[in-house]
DNA sequence: TTCCATGTTCCGCA
DNA sequence: TTGCGGAACATGGA
Protein backbone atom coordinates (compact mmCIF):
# COMPACT_ATOMS: atom_id res chain seq x y z
CA UNK A 1 0.00 0.00 0.00
CA UNK A 2 2.15 2.96 0.60
CA UNK A 3 3.95 4.71 -2.05
CA UNK A 4 4.08 8.52 -2.11
CA UNK A 5 0.43 9.09 -2.49
CA UNK A 6 -0.69 6.21 0.57
CA UNK A 7 1.83 8.38 2.92
CA UNK A 8 0.93 11.71 2.00
CA UNK A 9 -3.10 10.55 2.77
CA UNK A 10 -1.45 8.95 6.06
CA UNK A 11 0.13 12.76 7.11
CA UNK A 12 -3.02 14.23 6.12
CA UNK A 13 -5.03 11.86 8.47
CA UNK A 14 -2.27 12.63 11.32
CA UNK A 15 -2.62 16.01 10.69
CA UNK A 16 -6.55 16.17 11.29
CA UNK A 17 -6.96 13.47 14.17
CA UNK A 18 -3.42 13.86 16.63
CA UNK A 19 -1.93 17.12 15.66
CA UNK A 20 -1.22 19.27 18.81
CA UNK A 21 -2.15 16.34 20.91
CA UNK A 22 0.32 15.19 23.94
CA UNK A 23 1.50 11.49 23.64
CA UNK A 24 0.50 10.41 27.72
CA UNK A 25 1.50 6.80 27.12
CA UNK A 26 3.38 4.70 24.73
CA UNK A 27 2.63 0.99 23.61
CA UNK A 28 5.15 -0.98 21.41
CA UNK A 29 5.36 -4.45 20.83
CA UNK A 30 7.71 -6.28 18.25
CA UNK A 31 11.61 -5.05 18.46
CA UNK A 32 11.72 -5.66 14.58
CA UNK A 33 10.28 -2.00 13.69
CA UNK A 34 12.66 -0.17 15.72
CA UNK A 35 15.87 -0.71 13.15
CA UNK A 36 17.93 2.61 13.59
CA UNK A 37 17.98 3.04 17.38
CA UNK A 38 16.00 1.08 20.26
CA UNK A 39 12.74 0.70 20.76
CA UNK A 40 13.26 2.49 24.41
CA UNK A 41 14.67 5.66 23.05
CA UNK A 42 12.04 6.11 20.44
CA UNK A 43 9.18 5.57 23.65
CA UNK A 44 11.39 7.75 25.65
CA UNK A 45 11.28 10.71 22.99
CA UNK A 46 7.78 10.19 22.40
CA UNK A 47 6.25 10.13 26.25
CA UNK A 48 5.11 13.42 27.27
CA UNK A 49 5.85 14.82 23.76
CA UNK A 50 3.51 16.97 22.05
CA UNK A 51 2.98 15.99 17.49
CA UNK A 52 3.97 19.99 16.52
CA UNK A 53 3.95 19.16 13.10
CA UNK A 54 3.78 16.79 9.87
CA UNK A 55 6.42 16.54 6.71
CA UNK A 56 6.81 14.13 4.16
CA UNK A 57 9.55 13.00 2.22
CA UNK A 58 9.39 10.07 -0.52
CA UNK A 59 7.55 7.09 1.42
CA UNK A 60 8.68 8.27 4.57
CA UNK A 61 6.19 10.34 7.10
CA UNK A 62 8.17 12.74 9.49
CA UNK A 63 6.02 14.37 12.78
CA UNK A 64 7.78 16.74 14.79
CA UNK A 65 7.85 16.46 18.63
CA UNK A 66 7.93 19.28 21.07
CA UNK A 67 11.53 17.71 22.53
CA UNK A 68 12.89 18.97 18.57
CA UNK A 69 13.20 15.76 17.65
CA UNK A 70 11.55 14.21 14.84
CA UNK A 71 9.53 10.95 14.63
CA UNK A 72 10.23 8.49 11.95
CA UNK A 73 7.85 6.39 10.69
CA UNK A 74 8.15 4.58 7.24
CA UNK A 75 5.40 1.73 6.74
CA UNK A 76 7.13 -0.96 4.09
CA UNK A 77 5.01 -3.00 2.43
CA UNK A 78 1.87 -3.09 4.66
CA UNK A 79 1.84 -0.11 7.27
CA UNK A 80 -0.87 2.36 8.10
CA UNK A 81 -2.27 4.87 10.97
CA UNK A 82 -5.23 4.46 12.61
CA UNK A 83 -6.90 6.93 15.41
CA UNK A 84 -9.32 5.07 17.41
CA UNK A 85 -11.31 5.97 21.19
CA UNK A 86 -12.70 2.56 21.61
CA UNK A 87 -11.33 -0.73 22.27
CA UNK A 88 -12.98 -2.31 19.84
CA UNK A 89 -12.04 0.01 16.55
CA UNK A 90 -8.15 -0.95 17.40
CA UNK A 91 -6.58 -2.44 14.21
CA UNK A 92 -5.48 -5.74 13.94
CA UNK A 93 -1.45 -5.83 13.93
CA UNK A 94 -0.61 -2.19 15.99
CA UNK A 95 3.12 -2.62 16.66
CA UNK A 96 3.03 1.24 18.19
CA UNK A 97 0.02 2.89 20.14
CA UNK A 98 0.49 6.62 21.51
CA UNK A 99 -2.22 7.38 23.70
CA UNK A 100 -3.11 11.27 23.21
CA UNK A 101 -4.39 13.61 25.72
CA UNK A 102 -7.97 14.09 24.24
CA UNK A 103 -8.65 10.61 24.61
CA UNK A 104 -8.03 9.31 21.40
CA UNK A 105 -5.29 6.96 20.52
CA UNK A 106 -3.25 6.92 17.33
CA UNK A 107 -1.61 3.57 15.94
CA UNK A 108 0.67 2.20 13.63
CA UNK A 109 -0.23 -1.31 11.99
CA UNK A 110 2.23 -3.39 10.31
CA UNK A 111 1.20 -6.82 9.87
CA UNK A 112 3.95 -7.36 7.94
CA UNK A 113 7.14 -5.33 9.99
CA UNK A 114 8.69 -4.46 7.23
CA UNK A 115 8.76 -0.80 8.08
CA UNK A 116 10.80 1.56 10.20
CA UNK A 117 9.98 3.61 13.46
CA UNK A 118 12.94 5.62 14.62
CA UNK A 119 13.53 9.32 15.99
CA UNK A 120 15.64 11.47 13.50
CA UNK A 121 17.22 15.10 14.48
CA UNK A 122 15.30 16.24 10.92
CA UNK A 123 13.89 15.16 7.57
CA UNK A 124 16.58 17.11 5.89
CA UNK A 125 18.80 15.47 7.66
CA UNK A 126 17.38 11.86 7.34
CA UNK A 127 16.72 12.21 3.67
CA UNK A 128 21.16 13.24 3.12
CA UNK A 129 21.87 10.58 5.67
CA UNK A 130 19.77 7.85 3.49
CA UNK A 131 20.40 9.45 0.03
CA UNK A 132 17.45 9.89 -1.19
CA UNK A 133 16.80 11.86 -4.31
CA UNK A 134 14.77 15.03 -3.90
CA UNK A 135 10.57 14.14 -3.43
CA UNK A 136 8.69 13.40 -6.64
CA UNK A 137 6.70 16.25 -5.89
CA UNK A 138 8.75 18.87 -4.07
CA UNK A 139 8.72 22.25 -5.54
CA UNK A 140 12.96 21.28 -5.77
CA UNK A 141 11.93 18.70 -8.72
CA UNK A 142 11.16 20.10 -12.35
CA UNK A 143 10.91 18.42 -15.58
CA UNK A 144 14.98 19.27 -16.10
CA UNK A 145 16.55 17.52 -12.75
CA UNK A 146 13.56 14.62 -13.15
CA UNK A 147 15.69 14.09 -16.67
CA UNK A 148 19.06 14.24 -15.33
CA UNK A 149 18.26 12.06 -12.28
CA UNK A 150 16.93 9.91 -15.07
CA UNK A 151 19.60 10.20 -17.83
CA UNK A 152 22.66 9.10 -15.56
CA UNK A 153 20.74 5.05 -15.19
CA UNK A 154 21.71 2.00 -17.31
CA UNK A 155 19.16 0.37 -15.78
CA UNK A 156 15.55 -0.37 -16.80
CA UNK A 157 13.35 2.61 -17.09
CA UNK A 158 11.13 0.67 -14.32
CA UNK A 159 14.09 0.68 -11.99
CA UNK A 160 15.17 3.50 -12.26
CA UNK A 161 11.63 5.26 -11.43
CA UNK A 162 11.30 2.81 -8.18
CA UNK A 163 14.88 4.10 -6.93
CA UNK A 164 14.92 6.35 -4.29
CA UNK A 165 18.30 7.52 -4.37
CA UNK A 166 16.90 9.30 -7.73
CA UNK A 167 13.64 10.12 -6.80
CA UNK A 168 12.09 9.55 -3.86
CA UNK A 169 8.59 8.42 -3.96
CA UNK A 170 7.44 5.67 -6.89
CA UNK A 171 7.18 2.63 -5.68
CA UNK A 172 5.75 -0.76 -7.67
CA UNK A 173 2.09 0.48 -8.38
CA UNK A 174 2.26 3.99 -8.87
CA UNK A 175 5.53 3.54 -11.15
CA UNK A 176 3.59 0.58 -13.06
CA UNK A 177 1.20 3.48 -14.07
CA UNK A 178 3.23 6.20 -14.49
CA UNK A 179 4.43 4.06 -16.99
CA UNK A 180 0.88 2.86 -18.62
CA UNK A 181 -0.42 6.46 -19.00
CA UNK A 182 2.93 7.91 -20.29
CA UNK A 183 3.14 5.16 -23.07
CA UNK A 184 6.83 3.50 -22.10
CA UNK A 185 7.21 -0.10 -22.07
CA UNK A 186 8.98 -0.71 -18.60
CA UNK A 187 11.96 -3.24 -19.82
CA UNK A 188 13.16 0.30 -21.70
CA UNK A 189 16.61 1.87 -20.55
CA UNK A 190 16.20 4.62 -18.99
CA UNK A 191 19.17 6.32 -20.67
CA UNK A 192 17.86 5.53 -24.38
CA UNK A 193 14.78 8.08 -23.83
CA UNK A 194 14.39 10.91 -25.92
CA UNK A 195 13.74 14.67 -24.01
CA UNK A 196 10.29 14.36 -25.15
CA UNK A 197 9.37 11.22 -23.36
CA UNK A 198 11.15 12.11 -20.47
CA UNK A 199 9.13 15.35 -20.27
CA UNK A 200 5.97 13.73 -20.84
CA UNK A 201 6.93 10.98 -18.36
CA UNK A 202 7.90 13.64 -15.66
CA UNK A 203 4.29 15.50 -16.63
CA UNK A 204 2.61 11.83 -16.01
CA UNK A 205 3.84 11.13 -13.26
CA UNK A 206 3.50 14.31 -10.95
CA UNK A 207 -0.73 14.34 -12.69
CA UNK A 208 -0.84 10.34 -11.75
CA UNK A 209 0.65 10.99 -8.13
CA UNK A 210 -1.42 14.63 -7.15
CA UNK A 211 -4.77 12.72 -8.48
CA UNK A 212 -3.71 9.50 -6.59
CA UNK A 213 -3.58 11.80 -3.21
CA UNK A 214 -7.09 13.12 -4.39
CA UNK A 215 -9.05 9.85 -4.67
CA UNK A 216 -7.15 9.03 -1.11
CA UNK A 217 -4.38 6.17 -3.06
CA UNK A 218 -7.64 3.70 -2.38
CA UNK A 219 -7.44 1.43 -5.62
CA UNK A 220 -11.38 0.99 -6.05
CA UNK A 221 -11.49 4.71 -6.07
CA UNK A 222 -9.65 5.02 -9.26
CA UNK A 223 -10.52 6.14 -12.50
CA UNK A 224 -11.45 3.52 -14.69
CA UNK A 225 -9.19 4.65 -17.28
CA UNK A 226 -5.92 3.57 -15.18
CA UNK A 227 -4.63 0.58 -14.86
CA UNK A 228 -4.10 0.39 -11.14
CA UNK A 229 -7.64 -1.35 -10.68
CA UNK A 230 -6.67 -3.90 -13.26
CA UNK A 231 -3.51 -5.41 -12.01
CA UNK A 232 -3.97 -8.58 -13.04
CA UNK A 233 -2.54 -10.65 -16.14
CA UNK A 234 -5.34 -11.01 -19.11
CA UNK A 235 -7.33 -8.24 -17.64
CA UNK A 236 -8.60 -5.82 -19.86
CA UNK A 237 -6.47 -3.11 -21.01
CA UNK A 238 -8.52 0.30 -20.29
CA UNK A 239 -6.71 2.43 -23.43
CA UNK A 240 -7.18 -0.20 -25.81
CA UNK A 241 -9.01 -3.15 -25.34
CA UNK A 242 -5.76 -5.18 -24.86
CA UNK A 243 -5.21 -7.62 -23.05
CA UNK A 244 -2.71 -6.92 -19.58
CA UNK A 245 0.52 -8.24 -18.94
CA UNK A 246 2.62 -9.35 -16.13
CA UNK A 247 6.49 -9.72 -16.12
CA UNK A 248 8.91 -9.57 -13.50
CA UNK A 249 11.45 -6.68 -13.76
CA UNK A 250 13.77 -6.00 -11.07
CA UNK A 251 12.54 -8.81 -8.85
CA UNK A 252 8.76 -6.70 -8.76
CA UNK A 253 5.60 -7.96 -10.50
CA UNK A 254 5.31 -5.57 -13.88
CA UNK A 255 1.62 -4.82 -15.52
CA UNK A 256 1.76 -3.20 -18.63
CA UNK A 257 0.09 -3.10 -22.00
CA UNK A 258 2.01 -4.45 -24.72
CA UNK A 259 0.25 -2.35 -27.15
CA UNK A 260 0.40 1.03 -25.71
CA UNK A 261 3.48 0.91 -24.75
CA UNK A 262 5.71 -0.93 -27.44
CA UNK A 263 9.26 -1.89 -26.57
C1' DT B 1 0.88 -26.58 0.78
C1' DT B 2 2.86 -23.15 -2.14
C1' DC B 3 2.91 -18.70 -3.97
C1' DC B 4 2.54 -13.96 -3.61
C1' DA B 5 2.26 -9.14 -1.74
C1' DT B 6 2.29 -1.53 -3.00
C1' DG B 7 9.69 -1.86 0.52
C1' DT B 8 14.51 -1.82 1.74
C1' DT B 9 19.00 -3.78 2.33
C1' DC B 10 22.67 -6.79 1.38
C1' DC B 11 25.47 -9.60 -1.66
C1' DG B 12 27.37 -11.41 -5.97
C1' DC B 13 28.44 -10.40 -10.53
C1' DA B 14 29.66 -7.78 -14.65
C1' DT C 1 35.03 0.60 -8.32
C1' DT C 2 30.37 1.10 -9.39
C1' DG C 3 25.82 -0.05 -10.60
C1' DC C 4 22.40 -3.45 -11.28
C1' DG C 5 19.44 -7.53 -10.28
C1' DG C 6 18.01 -11.04 -7.24
C1' DA C 7 17.44 -12.95 -2.59
C1' DA C 8 16.29 -12.26 2.13
C1' DC C 9 13.53 -10.27 5.55
C1' DA C 10 8.31 -11.31 8.37
C1' DT C 11 3.59 -12.30 8.03
C1' DG C 12 -0.66 -14.07 6.47
C1' DG C 13 -4.22 -14.42 2.76
C1' DA C 14 -5.46 -16.74 -1.62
Amino acid sequence: MPELPDVEVFRKYLQSTSLKRRVRDVRTTREELYRDHGRDDVVKALKGSRLEDTRRHGKNLFVKLSGGEWLLLHFGMSGFLKSYRKPAEEPPHQRLVMALDDGSNLAYDSQRLLGTVSVVESPEEYAKRKELGPDALSDRMSAERFAELLAGSRATVKSALMDQGRIAGLGNVYTDETLFQAGIHPRRRASELSGEELEEMYRTMTRVLRKAIDFGAEASNAPRSWLLPRREEGAECPGCGGSIERTTISGRATYFCARCQPP
